[in-house]
DNA sequence: GACAAACTCAAACGGTCGTTTCATACTGCC
DNA sequence: GGCAGTATGAAACGACCGTTTGAGTTTGTC
């Protein structure tokens, strides 16, 4: 029957991105993981080699979208604009939509387990996340130097780690805590607040001086 | 001889600090802490009672004087304008630099510590941090609202929680990277500059519109 | 000195961890 | 059928974990 038990590679991968999440990513077993998946404990191991080849599997297979997808929004913005100058708000956006708008997938858990993975210190997590995020850094620092002309590199740099911050505590809230945020439900839901809020505080942020 | 070894007590709170920091509060071993106290396996359950009761006690030493400051801070800036308004400048920064100003005290792993408490979600920790943060949050909410009357509730809850995200990013962050954005040596140590930064780019955002 | 409380110590306990081993089943190809 | 290569299985390995035990030592008090 084609049910679609998926193979145990990617069943692997999805208990591991709810483990994780729900755990932490140290703390979570393979036992835990590989019983969560339906699969042998020794499944991890031969798929992946280790418990670090599968943190890693699971750290590009989600964040790997959202930063070509956040690539593919800029260069599109760019090219709407005949001199390549796309306004800050706009842009700040084309950053923080893709993260953010996972809260309205149903799969509650993804917020806080990208939250974890930048906060992780280990050596085989903080490697990967530096690999995956430098060239979506890059991109977005040189677009918004353009946006902001005034703006130096070095304050370029230190504000843009404000904005990170405030976006993975916002990744790491409490999904009650957000609905408490959202106005008696009328209209949309709460995290496209959330998205103008921070697009909102981080722009004059950025405008400043 | 009174050559200040310190109690065992004390020697395993500032050993355990150490390795917090180093490599995280769930990771760091009971083991390893007791190893760099020059202290016996058993101290921490005889003093403490269990690891998680030592992870209390380091978070309540190292975050209690930090929010007394606090505290003290925006009682004499309230005292000192006959309206009670603080500019917002002024209150932000009474916020962040009893925090901020850590990476100046030598210690420099404490301000990494704070972040990975911060973030910690295993219920003893979180408990305790929610315990230890609601009253300088209810203090500062409230004088936040008069600094910028047009805030509403909602708005300075979410703008807090920003502020709070960008302030745990810098403390954060490699302290070689805090000295990469130290223009040459020149004038004052690096974080008082991250200070600044930090203060004008939150109040921007908490005045905007 | 005697007693009690506070403290330290080496050793062990039961558990959980990531990883490995090796036998067994399944798969596609000749 | 036969034979690879691929995948799964149960079981064990050694290491490390937090905690407990029970004896020993130190300290303060009368």
């Amino acid at each position: 029957m084609t049910s679609a038990p998926a193979d145990t590679r990617e069943r692997l991968l999805d208990a591991a991105e709810l483990a994780f999440a729900e755990n932490g990513i140290q703390q979570a077993s393979l036992r835990t993981i590989t019983a969560a998946a339906d699969a042998n404990l020794a499944a991890v191991n031969y798929h992946f080699g280790s418990k670090d080849g599968l943190i890693r599997e699971v750290l590009q297979r989600l964040v790997g979208p959202i930063n070509a997808e956040r690539l593919r929004r800029v260069d599109e913005a760019e090219a709407h604009y005949s001199d390549k100058i796309v306004p800050l708000d706009e842009l700040l956006r084309h950053f923080l939509e893709p993260t953010l708008k996972l809260f309205a997938t149903g799969q509650a858990h993804i917020p806080a387990l990208i939250g974890r993975f930048h906060h992780e210190t280990s050596p085989a997590v903080a490697q990967t996340m530096a690999a995956v995020l430098e060239p979506v850094v890059g991109r977005f620092l040189e677009a918004l130097m353009r946006s902001v002309p005034s703006l130096t590199i070095e304050r370029a740099l230190i504000r843009g780690q404000f904005m990170v911050g405030a976006l993975l505590e916002t990744l790491s809230l409490n999904p009650d805590v957000l609905k408490l945020m959202q106005p008696d439900g009328v209209g949309s839901v709460g995290q496209l607040n959330m998205l103008d809020e921070l697009v909102s505080f981080c722009a004059a942020g950025f405008r400043h001086e």
